[in-house]
DNA sequence: ATTACTAAAAGACGAGTAA
DNA sequence: TTTACTCGTCTTTTAGTAA
């Protein structure tokens, strides 16, 4: 279960840089300024810096008046599995969501994935269905947008890549929901960016004949009441 | 400004800890177990639980076969200041809360209380307004005594406690907020315990009157919006 | 099985220094 | 001013042990 661990100062000094705005951007750090927030000596503080720059929790470009630090992709993972870590305890674990959007349609991608044994067979397992070929695709409203950010920080369930076919189908991710209590998940590519107001939802029916949905419908999708 | 800080190994401990469901209650630990949890060694699981009783971060009953453990005030405390520092983080400053509550008739306290000078200028100077002598009383429906719990988790407005007129006036917070656009502030007693399903408001002028409302009416409080 | 001590080993810290 | 090295010191860790 326990493959590696950041170590807890790393981890603190992740921290104080996401806070300094680290996660959108540049910010200028040096190793005195660091150090005096974290209570640590210049020379520790640029030690810590090393350290997070050789886990690539952090990239950074040193200049001769400081350096300009950026949270990396895999940096902002780790402090979000924390941030995670500290909403089950304080919000115990009715983590429940409700996202609203409007039926789409969609490029028929979904359909043909869904069709894919190696992907069938997986959601099979971890879902506990097999997916109708073909997905539902909602355009989010722009405060299910803001909600959609925040379940990234929750548990998603893994999708393993696999080579078939002559070519390669990548990792995804997909997330246990229900739509008007019809259990379904949303699935995501892991690694190719997905515009972030529009969700792919897969089901074991098809949803549009099920519950009568067309184009531009309003629909609710409810995550964590399971 | 930096008074105290504690250990980030410490807080590693303590997390885990609360993890476990320290904050809700005692939990069993042994110092193999946490120490695998950690990926430290029993003797170092065992020193860091030491430190943190000694901190009074958490507190220990020691038997034979192990210990059981509770997060004490001032430790969940610590995680819910580092909670709300990964709420800085991932939801920027957008912060933004609404309790709804109805209407109730309050004792009499609060006008007493907002009439005594030694608060009344703290007020003042802290939020930008001296308070109507007179506070708004609400009962939060159930929904917004969980998000009111959340509150606890960002930064509120200490209001120092004085003796004065023969009596000690005890510490208090206050947190900003609006009622139909109306600049206001929820005021709780720091110490003393209130009832989670109450909140007492104040602003420049009386609610009552400037909104017409009465006993049962209800009414949206909106915090963060500033 | 525990907790928690002591003592040896490991590792982190910060002063000094160079660039 | 920086970063980041080396090196001596000091802290922390873990193994071993007792209770």
């Amino acid at each position: 279960m326990m493959i590696y661990m950041i170590l807890a100062e790393d981890l603190q000094c992740l921290k104080a840089i996401a806070l300094l705005g680290g996660c959108r951007g540049s910010v200028w750090v040096s190793s005195q300024t660091l150090g005096r927030s974290l209570d640590i000596s210049p020379q520790t503080a640029s030690r810590r810096l090393i350290s997070l720059e050789r886990q690539t929790l952090i990239s950074r470009a040193i200049r001769p008046d400081g350096q300009y630090i950026t949270v990396t992709n895999l940096g902002e993972a780790e402090l979000k599995r924390e941030y995670a870590e500290y909403m089950r305890i304080f919000n115990g674990d009715r983590k429940r969501f409700v996202l609203t959007g409007n039926v789409i349609s969609g490029l028929g991608e979904g359909r043909y994935y869904m069709s894919v044994p190696g992907y069938r067979q997986q959601f099979q397992d971890k879902l506990g269905f097999a997916p109708f070929p073909g997905t539902l695709n909602l355009r989010l409203n722009p405060q299910s947008i803001e909600t959609r950010k925040r379940l990234d920080t929750i548990e998603w369930i893994d999708i393993q890549g696999f080579n078939a076919e002559n070519r390669t189908f990548g990792d995804a991710r997909c997330l246990p929901c229900r739509i008007a209590g019809h259990p379904c998940a949303i699935v995501l590519p892991t690694r190719s960016h997905y515009p972030e107001d529009i969700v792919e939802i897969i089901a074991e029916t098809g949803l549009r004949d099920a519950l009568g949905l067309q184009d531009g419908d309003s629909v609710e999708v409810e995550i964590g009441y399971d």
